[in-house]
DNA sequence: CAAGAAGCGGATAGACAGTATCCGCTTCCC
DNA sequence: GGGAAGCGGATACTGTCTATCCGCTTCTTG
């Protein structure tokens, strides 16, 4: 690692900076966030040189990208606080949020992931936990959420709507608005039957830990 | 790739296979797919050598040992069918197999991925896929499943619970449970309110398609 | 407009992971 | 007892990603 000097770049050098960047976000959105700094240079239409010469690593390029990413998601979920309709609030946030997702493949590994990204986006994502736990309460206070319905709940629903759309990209983008629309009627309150859930939701903390990634391997031996 | 002699071994070596065979099923369950040969032979208590002089390659191994585990899901299929409440059958199907992915990570992989496997998983693969049909056009018919269901969508809910599933593995491992509930409680048609879904589902070969594995990256230049 | 500073490109070194082979030695079985 | 069958695992290969280096180009400023 080398590079990031901080105090202002010669005009050309700018340039090619800001060219990076919208490459990073460009590729970010439609591959993810495995593809690798020469690629982004290479769309860029850079030297790998620039590019590592820029950022000392994907990880500064992510920071510099999802901050704002992360903040729009915040945006959304404080409109939906601000919605009158405590479940239109509730159904809105998830919708806009996966709608996000759906458009930025990065965003839903930045969200899914804590790993990535540096201080700045990590605090962005503090930010974001306390909002979606006021949009959930709010609507259980309202009677309009089934009342056993946690705040994390409203995390794995993402994940596993996440999941879909990560499948159906190619196909029918919007497909995963199929399943979101059945699981609404799933939590709404109004409903004749509820059943009861078999098991407890998680607390924040283990939701948090749950979406670290893989644990490392461990192979013993003996047959 | 060498290997798969077809006639009888001597009796050291067909205990290695069997060694061999154990060791990939406890790793595909529990790590998945990707573990390698060397790993298997490893933890199975062999040298590499062996393994790669007993099946060329890892396919090998996945056709020899996930035809039964495809022939289990789909015997459970045919006991939801033979249920005579045909919503228990279909909730039973969904939550057993399941289950059976939460034991098995390998399973999930194959089911979600039709490039793995070779003639004998892909044939199963093909067996079961009339059955979940069977199992969804009962529970609509009998009138306790939403009408606008389709047995393409018993897939992507399936997706979509593997996925908060691989996330809580090793924190709650039953915790999918918790949204396969709400979510049944989504489409079960005794409800008072049910949503317009907005987005059609797809057909069964669309759905096929979208299994695939994520396709190439292109990445062109030009800023 | 000259010259030094700043920046550039991209070949390439290095790290690592997974696949597969080879061959000297061991074990089985008639 | 001897030859065929099997074994182990070091190692060569391949592919992917990260990161650097240095000769050349472009900017900037006096």
């Amino acid at each position: 690692m080398t590079s990031v000097k901080s105090r202002s770049l010669r005009k050309d050098a700018e340039l090619n900076r800001q060219r990076l960047l919208a490459a990073a976000d460009d590729l970010f959105a439609k591959y993810g966030l495995d593809v690798t700094l020469n690629d982004i240079a290479h769309h860029a239409g850079v030297g790998v040189g620039t590019a590592y010469r820029r950022f000392a690593n994907k990880q500064q390029v992510i920071d510099a990208l999802f901050e704002q990413r992360l903040d729009e998601v915040a945006a959304t979920a404080d409109e939906a606080l601000a919605d009158p309709d405590a479940w239109r609030g509730f159904a809105m946030f998830l919708e806009r949020s996966l709608q996000m997702q759906m458009e930025d493949r990065g965003l839903t590994e930045i969200l899914n992931n804590p790993q990535l990204g540096q201080h700045r986006v990590n605090e962005a994502r503090d930010r974001l936990a306390p909002l979606v736990s006021s949009i959930v309460d709010r609507a259980k206070e309202a009677g309009v959420l089934r009342s056993d319905f946690d705040s994390t709940d409203a995390i794995f629903i993402q994940v596993a709507l996440a999941a879909v759309m990560d499948k159906t990209r190619g196909i029918s983008p919007v497909l995963y608005r199929r399943y979101l629309m059945m699981f609404l009627d799933g939590v709404r309150a109004d409903k004749a039957t509820l059943s009861e859930l078999p098991v407890p939701s998680l607390s924040v903390d283990q939701t948090h830990r749950s979406m670290a990634p893989d644990q490392p391997r461990r192979f013993d031996s003996s047959p």
